[in-house]
DNA sequence: CAGTACGCTACACTATTTGTAGCAATACGC
DNA sequence: GCGTATTGCTACAAATAGTGTAGCGTACTG
């Protein structure tokens, strides 16, 4: 089925416009690839300490994740071994550092708690 | 499902740690959030009409996710009906603003093509 | 040569997602 | 009231993606 195009072309699920947001939002919505953009955010780990980092994830996944971040240009394998951002990643990553933040004032907000409000009333969350 | 704790200390495979910037990476990195908060970023839709502005993807997974997200609180369910970010959601999605301007940069830079250099081999192509 | 670490792959198993169908509750027109 | 349309939401089999463990071939080091 040829699923290899380029990687900005192909047409996965969740984004069949081609529109280049749609096709980055899939290609970053799938397990681990932000938490790969993350670990390496500093400095250039090899496969294993990747691993070790993303803990214990299975190296079926990082490594398809890896090779589909190198497609996109936004990780490359250094010459002496070990994965690292490239000047786009990098830029890719500097987008997400105010999740950081975003995320520390996260969880010290209160839990909303998901009421069924809307048309249920009352408090039968789940009768049907 | 009684598998739901609340989202913020459920440990998913993906964020053992219990850091939040772990839990909102391994949350954001399901299929399809991004892409939720990305459709909602400028009105509240109705679940149906969210459904179609994301290719038709299935009620089941979008259902899921609007779940977590709520739990999340970022997504709340209008009481006139129709799923619009909450502040906090939107304070989320202002933060990947920049990836919109990022991707428009991205789909018109050369493809790296993936060379598969790094140790010995030159030009063998990575089929398999 | 033995020992180690590297990138990467095989493969059986499990979890998640897809796709299609359909339900209960509400809102409108008649 | 009765149909009809829309809403949020669920069931469930099939397909796909991810997990976990093992191991390969290639450098390095000693």
């Amino acid at each position: 089925m040829a699923k290899q195009a380029d990687s900005k072309t192909r047409s996965v699920r969740g984004s069949r416009t081609g529109r280049p947001i749609m096709v980055l939002l899939d290609l970053l919505g799938r397990r681990w690839t932000l938490r790969i953009l993350w670990e390496l955010r500093e400095e250039p780990l090899t496969s294993r300490a990747l691993r070790t980092a993303c803990d214990e994830a299975s190296p079926t996944v990082l490594q398809a994740r890896l090779t589909e971040l190198r497609e996109a240009g936004f990780v490359e394998l250094g010459d002496g071994g070990g994965y690292g951002l490239t000047a786009l990643g990098r830029e890719l990553c500097e987008t997400f550092m105010p999740l950081h933040r975003f995320a520390e004032r996260w969880k010290s907000s209160p839990s909303p708690r998901l009421r069924g409000e809307g048309r249920g009333e009352g408090e039968s969350p789940r009768k049907r």
